[in-house]
DNA sequence: GGATCCTTCTTCTTCTTC
């Protein structure tokens, strides 16, 4: 219908029309219906004399002409009616959005020139703030629920269908048995690669036989993470809360550490398939940057972050892949995450939301 | 001790041919 817009079929035309024999074409097809109609020598005896030859008339013409008089010129004019106007490419933050909207709130991060040496501690064990709920904090939304709650419908769908394929393969039990392996393997990389970092022994410096005590797919994480661990210098956090000291939202940062010089929130990633791209992350970016705007507000952490750092790691060892969020992509990503705030926040509060996002401010 | 929370992951078309 998109190609020959004057012809208007039913799914049962359709049916009808695929109940040709198997071994002949759909062009043959169409070809041997122009016959019927008279277009050169007809054919007697054909398979298809039973074929509503009239009701097919108009399709028959209209392809065999279209696919004769097509030239480059009036492929590409097709491609403009059907695919409009050649678009360039759009700025990142209006990636995940029909509409573009800008958030109201000024970024947190400092422009690079503007951070000075003294401002970033050194030395001393890396922080470790523990989530503290009891103390009137259970009100306060975390970072992962937001994201959860404010997923595009377009990225809910992916998800479901990819469940629902899962399901069919490894039946419900099946399933929630390779999602808790996947969960347990992620959390076990975590805390070796804390063990790590804290107490600064090399993974592959490690006696052999303590190596062998942990699954083979950790020892493939580590080792796929070997050659970023070798760029990352004076950690200061690990696995520690940091919470947003107007925006009324907290999380967990992997790691705050400096990759290559720069100060960064570096997130670690498991991952079965390869993600050699930022946007095959998803919304890790700005899962990263929200962590970043909050650690850059909260009076527990005397620095400031410059960078985010996503590490995806492969259990077979493989190099991980780093993919480096500079001042620009952590802005834009901050600007996205505000958005998701405030959706978070509408729904939540319905119509008085504006009210209560003005008052955090 | 039990309940709750934050995380840990999962997505982007799909098939054929070389």
């Amino acid at each position: 219908q998109t190609f020959i817009p004057e012809i208007r079929t039913s799914s049962a035309d359709l049916t009808m029309f695929l109940k040709k024999p198997p071994n002949i074409s759909f062009a043959f097809f169409l070809t041997h219906l122009s016959l019927c109609h008279g277009l050169q020598s007809p054919k007697r005896h054909s398979p298809y004399s039973t074929v509503d030859t009239e009701r097919y008339s108009s399709l028959v013409k209209s392809a065999m002409s279209r696919v004769s008089s097509q030239t480059p010129l009036t492929i590409l004019e097709e491609d403009d009616h059907i695919y409009g106007p050649v678009l360039k490419s759009p700025p990142p933050t209006t990636l995940t959005r029909g509409e573009v909207r800008t958030p109201k709130v000024l970024h947190p991060f400092l422009h690079p020139q503007e951070i000075t040496e003294e401002e970033a501690e050194t030395g001393g064990p890396p922080a470790r703030i523990h989530l503290n709920r009891g103390q009137g904090r259970s009100a306060i939304p975390s970072v992962t629920r937001i994201l959860q709650q404010t997923m595009s419908t377009e990225q809910m769908f992916y998800l479901e269908r990819w469940k629902r394929r899962m399901v069919q393969e490894l039946g419900e039990e099946g399933f929630k048995e390779y999602s808790q392996n996947l969960f347990k393997q992620g959390k076990t990389f975590h805390s070796v690669l804390e063990e790590t970092l804290t107490s600064g022994v090399k993974w592959t410096d490690r006696d052999p036989f303590e190596m062998s005590q942990y699954p083979p797919e950790v020892c493939g994480y580590m080792k796929s993470v070997s050659h970023v661990l070798d760029d990352v210098r004076e950690v200061h956090a690990i696995e520690s809360t940091v919470q947003h000291n107007t925006l009324n939202y907290l999380g967990i940062v992997d790691c705050v550490a400096r990759y290559r010089g720069v100060l960064c929130v570096i997130d670690w990633k498991t991952s079965e398939k390869p993600k050699p791209f930022l946007s095959n992350t998803y919304d890790n970016p700005i899962q990263v940057a929200a962590y970043a705007g909050a650690l850059n507000t909260d009076a527990n952490y005397k620095y400031q972050v410059e960078n985010g750092l996503i590490v995806v790691a492969y259990k077979d060892g493989s190099p991980a892949h780093a993919h480096q969020l500079n001042f620009e992509l952590m802005l834009d990503y901050w600007k996205t995450w505000l958005l998701r705030l405030e959706d978070y926040f509408e729904k939540r509060y319905k119509k008085c939301y504006k009210n209560v996002f003005i008052n955090m401010l």
